[in-house]
DNA sequence: CTGTTAGCGCATTCAC
DNA sequence: GTGAATGCGCTAACAG
């Protein structure tokens, strides 16, 4: 495999220019950068990656870390965030933590090992400590991690009143949401908004745990029938996609009418609530500003470009559906 | 930053030794391997990807490469790629081509430039010449691309037939199914085969073409409402899981009761064919074994150990649901 | 077992 | 404008 020198040889050029070529950077005459191309072409050169990135000091490559890639939601994220990265000149590194704190720490070791030059996070299983001493550009997605880690996240406390809003308006008495015990981040804001709206109106509202280690589907199912076993009475259920459909899937199965007796909001307005015979109404996330915002933050960083603010939150509405 | 000479300094060693220490390789006195350790951490050390990466020639990555990161077969694909590939010491970058082939160009001209070890290729829309000079590691999914780069795919045919068989031992009478025009590559063989089996016993098979390069599912809506308006007396529809899905919308819209009126059978057996109120009798593709064995083939590649088969096809079965 | 040496392939000075 | 020199940080081969 040819490398710079070969060429420079073949064109009877020095190292510097072949460089200044093919970067095209800086004064090459006319001639020479013709004798060059020539000689690069001859010679099907290509520059290797690995020797630029050492001596430039950085590789172009961005991780994002979630806690699991099939997931509608993450899906929709990586499509989106890869893409802008892209735009940007970056490749995208996915790394799938399946909701284990060693593999969150392994992948935060590359940025570490500048195997990567940057980090969007999506999981927090580590404590924030870890993350800043990772010192490097490190962004969060719907979590605080400490001054200097840009953090992106949608408005979750109004899309919880969104939520709530829609289903006291129509005439929901006993509502339902699914919590995500024991976890702390801006996203279980939308469940305290969602239910001091809806207690504040006398709405009787239902909260059911459930594993937030477990983002498949069929822990939704469980907690689903474990909702409709213990408050045979609800007549609304909030929650994200997976669970609005998990829930759908059980009332379909016990004969209970979505929306005559039972208005079902989703959170996260993903794929899934659009494929279903039944459009699921939901609040929206703007999935790809998220990205797009995200993407901006960390590859500032990386360029070192001065950022103002370290918190963007990004506006949710709600998108009619068949079932609320 | 600390560098590896740096540590050997304080540590009165020689850059070979605290190298083997790093590495674990090669023969070191425990009392140099203590002296070594014990530096390291006291200047933080953490060894350079980008220095290793050039000194070694690799880089332990692997690309992706996908038409939509997002789509529910897809996301299965990468999240089991991704980790087989994390258990054998690569990562993964993800490559959405958008269905566009400028992109996949510049993505296969990373493993010309040395950005990735190797690539899993999904998307085919270059001329079967451009894989072949790439010259380097690459695997294809469900398309022959010529001696010397291995593909994987499921068992195509036999799928077919194991839709076509249920249909028609549910009495249906006009079944269609939606191809992709202009495209050939093994997964239509499945199409072909499920024409067969059921022209031989006079059922008739509609097809309506598709747009391949639209893999959302606005383009399955569109075909499935084509579909109901051109042949409204269908009985039984066979088509990947989006359209699938998508067929069961249009025909809740239209009053057709499925599995009565009409029975549905989906191709992939991804997430979205059970997470709505009716689970979708599916062909199921082996998709994580698919991701296995196209992952152990690029390593094979990578890595010079030698293959014995350029071809694996993986065996699929049809999954019961509710719908045919 | 260990330290030294010589690359890995390119970018980036800096004299010329 | 250009070419030669130096360094990026580490790995691997080798002599000791």
């Amino acid at each position: 495999m040819a490398n710079i020198r070969d060429v420079a040889e073949r064109a009877g050029a020095g190292l510097g220019t072949v460089s200044r070529v093919i970067n095209n950077s800086g004064y090459v005459s006319a001639e020479a950068r013709l004798r060059i191309e020539k000689a690069m072409e001859e010679l099907e050169f290509t520059p290797n990656q690995m020797a630029r990135n050492l001596g430039r000091q950085s590789n172009n490559l961005v991780a994002i870390i979630v806690p699991n890639i099939s997931h509608p939601f993450f899906g929709d994220y990586i499509k989106h965030a890869e893409m802008e990265l892209y735009l940007r000149g970056y490749k995208t590194v996915v790394c799938d933590t399946m909701q284990r704190s060693d593999r969150e720490q392994e992948f935060l070791d590359m940025l570490r090992r500048r195997a990567v030059d940057g980090i969007i996070l999506s999981t927090h299983a580590l404590e924030d400590e870890e993350y800043r001493k990772a010192k490097g550009p490190i962004v969060s997605m719907e979590q605080r991690l400490g001054r200097g880690i840009p953090m992106v996240c949608s408005d979750h406390p109004k899309g919880g009143r969104l939520a709530a809003q829609r289903l006291e308006e129509r005439g929901c008495r006993y509502v339902a949401q699914f919590t995500e015990a024991g976890v702390v981040k801006p996203a279980n804001a939308r469940y305290v908004a969602f239910a001091e709206y809806l207690e504040a109106r006398k709405v009787t509202v239902y909260e059911i745990p459930t594993n937030y280690n477990r983002l498949d589907f069929a822990n939704y199912l469980e907690a689903a029938n474990k909702l409709f076993n213990k408050q045979p009475q609800i007549d609304g259920f909030f929650g994200v996609d997976m669970a609005a459909c998990a829930v759908l899937k059980v009332a379909h199965q016990r004969g209970i009418h979505v929306p005559e007796k039972l208005k079902v909001v989703g959170y996260d307005g993903s794929m899934i609530t659009e494929i279903g015979p039944q459009n699921i109404t939901a609040v929206v996330q703007p999935i790809r500003e998220m990205a797009q915002h995200s993407v901006a933050a960390v590859v500032d960083l990386i360029e070192n470009r001065p950022r103002l603010r370290d918190e963007t939150i990004l506006d949710v509405y709600l998108r009619e559906g068949d079932t609320a």
